[in-house]
DNA sequence: TTATGTGAACGCATTCACAGCC
DNA sequence: GGCTGTGAATGCGTTCACATAA
């Protein structure tokens, strides 16, 4: 397969969400118009992204709602259940591990993890906190496939390597740190204060910008 | 000024990171080959990031690692303490109410805001729920500047528009939603949903990819 | 000699425009 | 006629390479 851009797969996370609503409402076909007027873009765009996977759709119609986001269900891995665990149980684990947008689209959180001895053992949302030690043996048993890393930036890099060495390949890390992983690991970043930046810098440099 | 791209801004917050540590350990000048082997990039590409704002370098030598911290600062606008409303008292709303990383990089919260009747009147690390319907006229005495919009995806859009209304030009939105809002709003979107999609996708396309 | 600053070259994602099919 | 699918054109961020300054 050809090489995919990011910018691509986060808009057909996209554009699935509109047709589930589509789909919601018995909505059965849909145009590269439609779909693009909801998602902010163009309906260039659109049928550009889904032609790298390709041809879903019937010229002069659109495209039939249920096929096409069983068609994206698919082609994002999305059939099936994810078993995610959680490294960290400060505010943002522990926020995360009681979140239920997760579950609701197929992520699955098996387990809790920290080192800190006074948070082990305590129960957050129906999972008690495991210790940081136990995550290789327990993941021989439970085989969970996504880690999120919600540790402080300063343990984010050996957590990363724990992981890995566990078997993992998919890492969501919160930490304000690049992390040095080999090339068939993916991780995502999500870096709240950093955002939050762009929005200061954006302020101050409004109307000149 | 020049019109600068996001992976720019988003880069600068990077750099300025690493020039704390650097501060931190006393050490006082770095090059743009170490800020970039930090930072996951390359020098050109740092100089190239600091060039759309000025010289402030010395050639042979580096950056002064104090005055370029002061620099970067002073340009992403952080200089200043930014108040930032959170609307949504949901997992996520209350999470992030009790989460300090905010605080420290110069951002803090000022009040929560949700409409669940329920809610209002709770206590949330020191804050207390405040009615939707408040916002407009607290935010004539507090003069927030930064919302973030931490609601259902079917109520973004609506309390997007309020917040708008009440004088807010800077939205950080966790709902899954396109947000139509002025051109002199700014918007970051976190999807985290999206980024776990992201990571579907690469875990079942790997080895082909 | 060393490392910055920057115009030029490059590569890649987006947009355009139209041929192809319903 | 309407809308998709796609090569070609465009625009833009990144990388290169070197003149410049310490």
């Amino acid at each position: 397969m050809k090489r995919i851009a990011d910018s691509t797969i986060r808009r057909l996370s996209l554009y699935l969400r509109f047709l589930e609503e589509f789909e919601a409402r018995g909505l059965s076909t849909i145009s590269s118009d439609e779909l693009a007027a909801r998602g902010g873009t163009t309906s260039a765009q659109v049928r550009k992204d889904l032609s790298f996977f390709g041809s879903f759709g019937k010229r002069g119609l659109g495209y039939s709602v249920p096929e096409l986001s069983s068609r994206l269900r698919k082609i994002l891995g999305l059939e099936r259940e994810w078993r995610v665990i959680i490294i960290g149980a400060g505010k943002i684990g522990a926020a995360l591990a009681q979140y239920n947008g997760f579950a609701e689209r197929g992520f699955r959180i098996t387990a809790i993890y920290d080192n800190d001895p006074r948070k082990i053992g305590r129960d957050v949302d129906g999972l008690t906190i495991r210790a940081l030690d136990c995550l290789p043996t327990d993941r021989e048993s439970t085989e969970a496939e996504i880690a999120v890393i919600a540790v402080p930036a300063s343990a984010a890099q050996a957590t990363a390597d724990l992981v890995v060495d566990a078997g993992i390949r998919a890492i969501m890390s919160f930490a304000p740190r690049r992390l040095t992983v080999p090339e068939e690991v993916s991780v995502k970043m999500i870096n709240m204060a950093m955002e939050l930046e762009g929005l200061s810098f954006a302020l101050t440099n409004r109307g000149s910008a």
